[in-house]
DNA sequence: CCCACTGGATAGTAAGAGTATCCAGAACGG
DNA sequence: CCGTTCTGGATACTCTTACTATCCAGTGGG
């Protein structure tokens, strides 16, 4: 396959897809000659990840290829790899560490995972992305009570472990099982999000009425 | 309130406030004289809800600007209001509606919606959305099945009823109900967004060695 | 009565994600 | 074997978004 016809089987022209082949999201093509290459199904996949992440994920690129160097490195070992990804997937955090507020609602933070007994990295910046967050539920007059934050988490690691998890193919290459692992991350996080707010239209339609 | 004091108190520069009042964010202080206005508490809270809608709900102020303009119109339903917020929400399809794959997930979007009893209007993008979802799950070779649809669906329902909406002020004043709803849609949505990826890398660290 | 501050208007900036142009070197079609 | 079409690579341009910076004339407190 071409350049051409890479681009007429994605849908993605080629200026683009020479962009993300400068910006390492896509590798190069099998060089047949100084100004040919050769693209595989591998490249279309690989394109179909990338617009899914950008597209629905809505990660910036500079993210995305850190999570596909992080793919790529067969050396880090699967777990890692999806670290990098979660972290890749936080909002750049840019707090003031010494917000004596954000110390409070991490502490709130570490407590919840102690007692859910959740073994999570203490540096993630999802601990501190969770923090942000009820901050500024605070802020806003709405803040979360422990219960239901605990609630949630039950549920959520519930969902995660009978439903998510056990989908990924850990027996298969490396590269499926670590693809799965982050679109399942992605899409599945997203396709909850508009799940919920489905069900927020739908319920407020029962007591407001629609 | 002067402005510059309004800046002092939510930490944000003069110069975003006026971008903000140009844009309809803030509602105009009250006019003391041609070159003094006076803000009060509301426009600190409303600075505090745009922050959190730009930074931890990552809408674009655009859609910040429609969902304020539907809070403040007073003759909008309660119900109409959420959908305007939900619209905004969503993000913005760029389909070609003549796409065969994306009508056949509407479809069973459609079906789910159905057999789950849902009350929600045909209209609302946020179908799209999840239709949009389904095909990128495809594409990329991990199609959900509606059996786990149905499951996330159901649980969603339960949470969204039994501990989200019961929280909203519906007695209290109409602003305050409505800004309860639009900043429980958003800062739940990423609160649970979060977890969720806390939980996978908790299970993921337990099967496979962090 | 004067000078820092204000509201309003206009213009400029920085980051992010592409797009467009150029170039010289194949490749295939005739 | 030769001209047209494509290609990879480099560079430069564009468009959008969310701010920032400047300018201006008009207060209003000391």
């Amino acid at each position: 396959m071409r350049i051409s016809q890479l681009s007429a089987a994605s849908g993605i022209p080629i200026p683009t897809i020479k962009y993300y082949l400068r910006e390492g999201l896509l590798p190069q093509g099998e060089q047949t000659a100084v100004t040919r290459a050769e693209y595989g199904e591998r490249h279309l996949r690989r394109l179909r990840l990338i617009r899914a992440l950008l597209e629905v994920g809505r990660l910036p690129v500079a993210s995305i290829s850190k999570i596909i160097a992080a793919v790529e490195d067969e050396e880090m070992p699967v777990h890692q790899m999806l670290g990098t990804a979660h972290y890749a997937l936080s909002s750049p955090m840019e707090p003031r560490p010494d917000d004596e507020e954000h110390r409070a609602a991490r502490e709130r933070v570490n407590g919840l995972i102690e007692s859910m007994g959740w073994t999570v990295n203490p540096e993630a910046p999802t601990l501190d992305e969770l923090a942000q967050i009820l901050v500024r539920m605070d802020h806003l007059g709405m803040p979360a009570t422990e219960q239901s934050l605990r609630y949630y988490a039950e549920l959520l690691m519930r969902l995660v472990a009978e439903h998510e998890m056990e989908k990924i193919p850990f027996d298969g290459p490396r590269e499926t099982a670590v693809e799965s692992l982050v679109v399942g991350t992605v899409l599945y996080g997203k396709a909850f999000d508009v799940l919920r707010r489905l069900a927020q239209e739908s319920e407020s339609a029962r007591l407001l009425g629609g």
